[in-house]
DNA sequence: GGCATCATGTGACTTCCTGTTACAAAGCCG
DNA sequence: CGGCTTTGTAACAGGAAGTCACATGATGCC
């Protein structure tokens, strides 16, 4: 059990969590391999083999159990409590995130947002008030934050990595534009739709 | 040359191309194999064995030029020309997505907006005016949309999912967090912050 | 109760991708 | 000219993922 997961098996198992929220805001209670695979065109026999690689949950002839199976998975992750995060950047970018129910679906609390923009300061974003750049760093320690969400233009972007990073986080999702320059202990996670478009262009078009 | 890539091969390219953007905008004009590597974790030598399968790009002792290497990558990817896309939802992830330069470096171009809410038509985002959802099935035949991006809210997901297909739109990004049901014959590509950090997490916590 | 059906769990095999190591060729600079 | 850098490639090893095949167990119909 305390072997490590490929990356491989971590990304699939993190798509079947997704399938399996969704299944079940769906209300579905039940769901076979197959299903699964027809969402996430993975295919159907290497689901099966992610899955009983840990224990048999599934029932034959039926299909896995949904509340069942989220649990063994986020068991497997490690991640099944609470997660703290801070949002940087109250722009509309960061209203949206703030706004999504997708973070807390999964348990990830996000327990402070900051701007340097002192009109945004105080107003408030979902449920959460905007909180002075300035208190970052306090906040972080404060608040036992281990992620940090970018949403600032590209320009700011660089300068709020090297103020969380300095504040002890060592997890960052960048949905900036900016490429980020950090220390090697520090894991950058980046989106950038239009490079998936992209690729996503490639296949389509052949 | 006709051979169809990969997807790892393509995914990697369209990383290099992220970075290449990002290096140009810094001031750079060439850029080596192994800063690439620095950027993206992905390994110097395969770098250069995906380039070099194209044709030779770089200068030994030097490195690439990034201006020129941009032009062989989307030559490769085949995404050179202007690509016209349609955007569905014009709340704040939808004018966050509009108002941000990413696509248009990639040429990309937004070529409309839509949203079902009449307070919102007419508005002007970026400097693109919403567009009634009703006209959204002529104006994606008249403007040769390809891809359709969805900005709404889980609940509408599905139905604008199904409009745009109807209109003939084959590839979709789905930025909501519902799971869509589709014809096989059109690629879904979704993105959801928390699982991706779901699976970060579980890397650090290691 | 018996039997057909369905979906899981799992083994064996193959294929292909990725990382590694190594090194020659080529450009640059003092 | 000679040292340094970086590309372009070859050879090899390891491992991940797709495919096929099949036994096992659960369910439901007749």
């Amino acid at each position: 059990m305390a072997e490590r997961l490929t990356v491989g098996v971590a990304a699939r198992l993190s798509r079947y969590l997704q399938v399996l929220t969704q299944a079940k805001k769906m209300g579905k209670d039940r769901i076979s391999s197959q299903e699964i695979s027809d969402y996430t065109n993975i295919n159907a026999t290497q689901i099966r083999r992610d899955l009983s690689g840990f224990g048999k949950f599934g029932k034959r002839g039926v299909g896995y159990n949904i509340d069942s199976l989220l649990g063994e998975i986020r068991k497997i992750l490690r991640t099944q409590g609470q997660h703290n995060i801070a949002l940087i950047g109250a722009g509309r970018l960061g209203q949206a995130i703030a706004s999504s129910p997708i973070f807390a679906e999964h348990g990830i609390n996000i327990a402070a947002v900051f701007d340097t923009d002192p009109d945004k300061v105080g107003r408030s974003i979902g449920n959460l008030a905007v909180t002075p750049y300035a208190e970052l760093s306090d906040t972080v320690r404060d608040r036992n934050i281990i992620v940090g969400v970018i949403a600032v233009p590209a320009e700011g972007a660089q300068a709020a990595a090297d103020d969380l990073i300095s504040a002890g986080i060592k997890i960052v999702f960048n949905y900036s534009e900016a490429l980020l320059d950090v220390p090697a202990d520090v894991a950058v996670h980046a989106s950038n739709p239009a490079v998936e478009l992209l690729y996503a262009l490639y296949f389509h078009l052949t």
